[in-house]
RNA sequence: GGCCCCAUGGUCAAGUGGUCAAGACACCAGCCUUUCAAGCUGGAGACCCGGGUUCAAUCCCCGGUGGGGUCACCA
């Protein structure tokens, strides 16, 4: 039997990263197998925005690079795929578990929040063949009171009593089907044989084994994913380290990167290399080897995957990064960005950083002086302007670069060790506080690069503002 | 609170009834260097607690503690 597994979220609006590892794994799941990925839009209750957030689904998804063999925009033979269009089924599914005496039609008032929605009148009524069901009817399950066990791939033996869920709703009495009956209905129908999901649905799953009995469909293997925890333990969330995937898009992520950072939380690779493409992780990708504890979310870990997939990107590529961060940080404008003059300098920049860069926002760290009119330099860095020799230094440096004909690296590096050796200097103390002087900050690339790109004019500018500032 | 689940360094994460308990990120030190990063070398750092079972438990069993999930006519 081929191996059919879905991804079925809701269209909230946006997408939550531990709802992107579930697609993943889901994905890498089915590669892996040789089976289908299909996309489901569980869509029976928000109508609204509805296209919109359709949309960000799939971008989703796209920009990880997983691409679904079912669902929306690709059709299949099991749709259609949003189940705001399959109640049709739900409706026959309904009505066929009532005519089997396994359902009921319940116009009840049920109080909000009891536990356990206890049985009703309803329960009794006779019904035969010809009995119809109407709107403003709700359908609850006859819920026979057993134990309900299955095991999980990932999280191994769970069982449960099924009494604590009561008579529970089936159709809502505004003829919706309720999240466990839809689920079940087109998981089957769509002959999906691995329910892979977050493992906050471990205790939905008996309800589902339930109806799966109740229709005397052959439930599907299951496997519960851990959760995805922010870096404080604390669910995660905006307040807690960045949810939504276009948070890590924004932030300048590559989604190699992220996505091989999802496959590490929660799965181990045999062997010890971390370091795997999606490609790499379709070979080595194994459900058993999921773990069941949530685990937290590490940026420095991420940082430093990102920084490993920059490193194999051509410049061009991630001066496009640091160009949308320039832009989205509003050191540039748009327009200015889509300068010629300006890309170049942004592109020499992102070679003169090199493996410093390494993620889009961080640009601004680095890079982000190049850009500025004015740049500050911090109290605490002032002490490099003290010493008179020092001084002396640069001021004869900012007078050699202003007179020096040819800006080139080898001049500038030139002129930076004489000043300081006419001086009786090391170059070292010079080269420092020219650093200061030209970024504001004490780290950067090859400060003969940095004078280079920051160019004749404004060196000598920013070098005298700096002797003059203290 | 009921039900269900989980527990290896700061974080991710291998692993075993007898091991010096892998590896990665982060951290610290040295080398390199004009700084930082990278790179190389080295370092510190863990089996939640208490009972059992056993010649021997991080590993098996029970209890506790801690953490999480879930208890809708939401999905």
């Amino acid at each position: 039997m081929t191996v059919r597994v879905r991804f079925a979220p809701s269209p909230t609006g946006y997408m939550h990263v531990g709802n992107a590892r579930t697609a993943l794994f889901n994905w890498l799941f089915a590669r892996k197998q040789d089976g289908t990925f299909i996309l489901r839009i569980e869509d029976t209750d928000q109508q609204r925005h509805i296209e919109a957030s359709l949309k960000v689904i799939t971008d989703g998804l796209q920009w990880l690079g997983l691409d679904w063999d079912e669902g929306p925009e690709v059709e299949g033979d099991y749709g259609p795929y949003f189940q705001s269009q399959r109640t049709e089924h739900y409706f026959t599914h309904a009505q066929c578990l009532i005519t089997e005496g396994k359902a009921y039609p319940c116009t009840c008032e049920i109080a909000p929040q009891t536990e356990a929605p206890a049985p009703c009148e309803c329960r009794n009524q006779p019904r035969d063949e010809s009995f119809a069901l109407e709107s403003g009817m709700a359908v609850r399950i006859i819920n026979d009171k057993r134990r309900e066990h299955f095991d999980d791939i990932v999280q191994g033996s769970l069982s449960f009593d099924t009494e604590q869920f009561g008579d529970f709703i089936l159709v809502k009495s505004d003829g919706t089907p309720t999240y466990n009956f839809a689920n079940v209905v087109d998981d089957h129908m769509m002959g999906v044989t691995h329910v892979i999901r977050g493992d906050d649905h471990v205790s939905n799953t008996p309800r589902q084994l339930m109806l799966y009995r109740a229709f005397e469909y052959e439930p599907p293997s299951f496997a519960h994913l851990p959760q995805i925890l922010g870096p404080d333990g604390a669910r995660l969330s905006k307040r807690h380290g960045a949810a939504a995937l276009t948070d890590y898009r924004e932030m300048g992520f590559l989604p190699e990167a992220l996505v091989n950072y999802l496959a590490l939380l929660g799965w181990a690779p045999e062997g010890e290399q971390e370091f795997l493409p999606l490609d790499e992780l379709v070979k080595q990708f194994e459900l058993e080897n999921v773990r069941k504890s949530a685990g937290r979310f590490d940026f420095d870990k991420l940082i430093h995957l990102n920084s490993m997939y920059m490193q194999q990107l051509p410049v061009s590529e991630r001066a496009d990064l640091a160009k949308r961060a320039l832009v989205r940080g509003g050191v540039i404008t748009e327009n200015e960005a889509a300068n010629p003059k300006t890309q170049e300098q942004i592109t020499a920049v992102t070679e003169a950083l090199g493996n410093r860069f390494r993620y889009g926002e961080q640009f601004f760290e680095f890079g982000g002086h190049f850009f500025k009119t004015h740049i500050e330099i911090p109290d605490e860095l002032k002490d490099h302007f003290e010493s008179e020799d020092v001084r002396s230094a640069l001021y004869e440096a900012a007078k050699r670069f202003e007179q020096l004909s040819k800006w080139n690296e080898s001049n500038i590096e030139q002129v930076i060790r004489s000043s300081a050796k006419d001086q009786g200097l090391k170059a070292a103390p010079v080269i420092h506080a020219i650093r200061v002087a030209l970024s504001g900050d004490t780290v950067g690339p090859s400060l003969f690069q940095l004078v280079l790109l920051v160019g004749q004019e404004r060196t000598v500018q920013r070098i005298k503002r700096a002797l003059n500032r203290d």
